[in-house]
DNA sequence: TATAATGTATATAGATTTAGTAGTCTTTGA
DNA sequence: TCAAAGACTACTAAATCTATATACATTATA
């Protein structure tokens, strides 16, 4: 399960995609509009600005923005700024590897064959998919409930 | 990422799946075979069992041992007894659903899109893969190793 | 230049979950 | 009757997550 650290920093990221080329968004614009604490999301943009997704800018008339366009920003890499594991198992990530303790012989175990492949299908859309992806998805959803009303 | 709880239950279904139609395996086998503190495997065997997927006997003799074909057992199963969790949302978990706090309207947010296509990923290979599949997949990467040596 | 608006950084508290342990009771077989 | 084994309940320790508090730095603008 994610953290709600990644849930925040992706919903973050979705409003400031929608303002991509706009002036900066004061964090508790950001805060107020997608409901989230905003000193955590104080965190949690340093973190994603620390990693070079945004740009922030201090004082009066200050905030964050995107310094990529959203359709060139990954929920895969959202998740590794944030800490947020992919796999389901320690011995099976990527970028977060650690040993099973009890386990024998990592190298034949079949339970870790197994959590590969599913790491690799979830991989597979969270590499695939960008912030801009997730603005169209949005869209297309409330389309079909206009369309189904 | 899984609890320990769900992985050694995993792994403590496998090796009883090796052992199927024998007699009664005792925890503390299972315990020093798979390196699981025994105390902790008794509880995991205990939930299993209550959940139908292994017989038990007391007393002098007695044991575990499964009650159903190791091929009619789906990791999806052990998962959801467990509590492991599949979706990385919890708005989009099918067994333990909730809702995310701040969210405003879940039928038009695209993360959560994104998020049930990922569990839909990782949930077919999970209710597809059956721990014979796992016993299969070990005695494999130990034959390539052989092979390879 | 004073002031208010804003981001930066660090520390810490509280809540929750996970992992593991202890102890006692019950059942079974020899 | 005794020892071996599981069943059940409660507890504790540790880790992690979420959130808040505090103090500080920067900037626009009146």
């Amino acid at each position: 399960m994610l953290s709600k650290k990644t849930r925040y920093a992706i919903k973050a990221l979705v409003i400031m995609g929608k303002n991509f080329g706009n002036e900066p968004m004061q964090i508790s614009r950001i805060a107020a509009e997608e409901h989230i604490p905003k000193k955590f999301l104080e965190q949690i943009l340093s973190d994603l600005r620390n990693a070079g997704l945004l740009y922030s800018k201090k004082g009066a008339g200050g905030g964050y923005k995107l310094i990529k366009d959203p359709k060139e920003i990954f929920l895969v890499q959202v998740l590794r700024i944030t800490g947020g594991p992919i796999a389901l198992l320690p011995c099976v990530s990527l970028n977060f590897y650690q040993r099973c303790e009890e386990c024998i012989d990592e190298g034949t175990c079949g339970v870790r064959d197994v959590f590969v492949d599913v790491r690799n299908a979830s991989l597979k859309i969270l590499a695939e998919t960008s912030i801009a992806d997730v603005m169209e998805r949005e869209n297309r959803l409330k389309n079909n409930f206009i369309e189904v009303v």
